[in-house]
DNA sequence: GTACATAGTATTATAATACAATACTTGTGT
DNA sequence: ACACAAGTATTGTATTATAATACTATGTAC
C-alpha cells in the first residue's frame, strides 16, 4: 500500500488501555464514518510517533463540525480522553493552529494552517504546470473548472477556478469527495486497471449521497468503462442536487493517469445534452494539454 | 501575548539535552531567519506535546527549500538529531501528510496538507463574506486581488483572485510578507494604537526585501501614519521589484482592524499615480463593504 | 443572591512512549 | 570492486506523555 521501505512489522500493541482514535486506515472519510479495525492486530511500528498522530486528530474534528468546538465537546467527537484533549488543544493553540476565544474558551481552526497548504503548493509543481490550461478552460467554458487527484477512496480538489459569473467562493481546495461518484473520480479510475479499481470499490462505502447516487456496483463500472472510449467521465447530480459534472484524466510520465480535470455546472441552466456537446471537447483538450505539459 | 487562560508558569526545562529546534515565538519568520531565545527560560507548560511542535517543524522545513528533502536533508535543515527525523518523517508519510517517492528516498509535502487548509476555510466565515465583494474588486480593477490577515509580524494571505488576464496562478494563499513593507500590513497596522504599533515593528526585522524597501523607522511610521488620512496604504516594489500595491484596512465588530484587502499590479504598465487615482477608490469600497458585511 | 452543576484548569505519580546511540543494510560514486 | 555515504532497524534508558484527580471558575436555576 505504501510504498518504499520503512517496512512495517506486526507489533502488537503494548498498552493495555484501548487503541488510538484513528489510524492512517482509519481516518474517517468523506461523510465522516470511521472504519477502524481494531480488532486486527496493529501494525504500529515503534517509530510511529502517536501524538503527532492526536494532534491531527483534534484538528480533523474541526472539519467535520464546521463551528467552534469546547474541549468537551472534541472529548466527545474524539473519543480521547479528557486530560488528551486539553493537552492537545493546549499544544495547537500555543503553536498557532487553533485559535481560542478567552470569553467561551471555544477553539476555531486558525490561518496558520494555511500555511500548510502553501508548503505543499509551493513545493508541488502540478498545480501551477496545470494553472494556464485551467484557467484556458474556464475561459472558453464561463464555467467552474477543477482540479483534483486520488487519495485513498476519494479525490481531493487542489485548485478551483470559480465560474465567471459566479459570486461565490467555494472553499472547496483541500475538500474530498467519493471516487466513485465523481465525475473526476470516474476519470481518474479508469487510467487504473480492472484489478485496482475493484479494490477501490472494494473499499468504498457505496453510500447514497443524492437521490441519484449510482451504488450498483455494476452500473459504476460501466460507467467507468465508458470512459476510455469517450475520453470524458460523467456524473449527474450524484455528489450535489442539481450539479453535473464532466472530467477527463491526466496522465503523469509514463501514462500514468495522476489527476483529472472538471468542469461544473447546475442543472436548470445546463441539460446533460448539453455538458456532453459543449464541455467534453474543452475538458478532453485541457486534461491532454496538462498531460502534455507534465511529460516536459 | 496569548489570549486568555491556560496561564504559562515559567518552567525551567528538566532535560539537559539542548533545547527544541522551534519555540512559538521562535518560529521562522517569513525570510526563514529564526530567533530561537534559547538564552531565556523557556516558558513550557508541561501540558506542551514537544512531539507535535518537532512534527511541524519538519513540515516547515519545506515551505523553504521547495524541493524533495532526504532524511539527511532534514536533519541538516532542522538541527534535530537522526533518530527524532527518522521517526517524525516515518509517522508523517505513515499519516500521509509527506510523500516519499521510493526510489529517491526524498519527501514531499503531500496534497493532504490542503485537507488542514480546508478545515480552516469552511469553518471560518471572512473569507467567503468577502468573497463577493472580492469578485466585484477584481471585476473593476481587472487586477488580482487579496485578502490578508495579520499573523506575528506577517500578513498572510488567506484569498487570492489572479487578475483577469493573468496566465499564472501565485500559490500565495498560506503565504506570508512582513507587516511593515507591504500595503496590507500597513494598511491593517493603521488600525492599532501607537504603542502596538511600535511594538510590532521593535518585533520585526526591518530587513530590506528590494532595493526599495522602506527600512527606516519612522519613515514607515510616517506611510503608516498617512493611512488614516487617505483611507488606503501603499507600498512601491518594497516586497517584489516591479510591484505596487495598495490595500486598505477591514474592520470586525466594534471597529477593530481584522484584515485588509489589497490590489495588486505591475510596473511597466502601472504608473503610482494611476494606482492611486484607479485602484484607490476600489480598495476602499471593497474594504468598507465587507466591514459592513462582517457588522452583521 | 446563593447553591448547584458543569466546564475548564492545574497538579502529580506512574509507566509507557519517545528517545539517542548504535549496529546493520542498502545504495552510490569512483 | 571497493569505499563511503545514506538510509533503516534495534534496543536499553529515562524523559515525556499520560490518566486520574483535585481544584477553580463559570454559568444557571431557584
Amino acid at each position: 500500500m505504501i510504498a518504499g521501505p520503512w517496512k512495517i512489522k506486526k507489533y502488537v500493541m503494548t498498552n493495555s488501555s484501548d487503541g488510538f482514535p484513528l489510524r492512517r486506515n482509519a481516518v474517517a472519510n468523506s461523510a465522516g464514518i470511521q472504519s477502524t479495525d481494531q480488532s486486527v492486530v496493529k501494525s504500529s511500528n515503534p517509530l510511529f510517533v502517536g501524538s503527532v498522530e492526536k494532534a491531527f486528530t483534534v484538528l480533523h474534528v474541526f472539519s467535520q463540525s464546521r463551528k467552534p468546538l469546547s474541549l468537551t465537546d472534541i472529548v466527545a467527537k474524539t473519543g480521547m480522553g479528557k486530560s488528551a484533549v486539553q493537552r492537545f488543544c493546549f499544544t495547537l493553540v500555543e503553536l498557532g493552529f487553533l485559535e481560542r476565544d478567552p470569553d467561551s474558551r471555544r477553539m476555531v481552526p486558525s490561518a496558520r494552517l494555511l500555511e500548510l497548504s502553501h508548503t505543499y503548493l509551493a513545493t508541488n509543481p502540478v498545480s501551477s504546470v496545470a494553472a494556464p490550461y485551467l484557467l484556458q478552460a474556464r475561459e472558453s467554458s464561463g464555467e467552474a473548472v477543477n482540479l483534483a487527484l486520488p487519495m485513498e477512496q476519494d479525490v481531493i480538489y487542489i485548485a478551483r477556478l470559480s465560474s465567471s459569473n459566479s459570486h461565490i467562493i467555494h472553499p472547496i481546495v483541500g475538500g474530498r469527495a467519493p471516487l466513485f461518484c465523481t465525475s473526476s473520480g470516474r476519470a481518474w479510475l479508469s487510467t487504473q486497471t480492472d484489478e485496482q479499481i475493484s479494490a477501490i470499490l472494494d473499499a468504498s462505502d457505496l453510500r447514497r449521497l443524492t437521490p441519484e447516487t449510482l451504488t450498483d456496483r455494476d452500473a459504476i463500472l460501466k460507467r467507468i468503462g465508458e470512459v476510455s472510449h469517450n475520453g470524458y467521465a460523467t456524473a449527474w447530480q450524484e455528489c450535489i442536487v442539481g450539479e453535473l459534472t464532466i472530467a477527463a484524466p491526466i496522465y503523469g510520465p509514463g501514462r500514468i493517469g495522476v489527476a483529472s480535470v472538471n468542469i461544473c455546472v447546475t442543472k436548470p441552466a445546463w441539460s446533460e445534452q448539453q455538458v456532453i456537446e459543449e464541455l467534453a471537447p474543452i475538458v478532453c483538450r485541457t486534461a491532454n494539454s496538462i498531460s502534455n505539459a507534465l511529460a516536459n
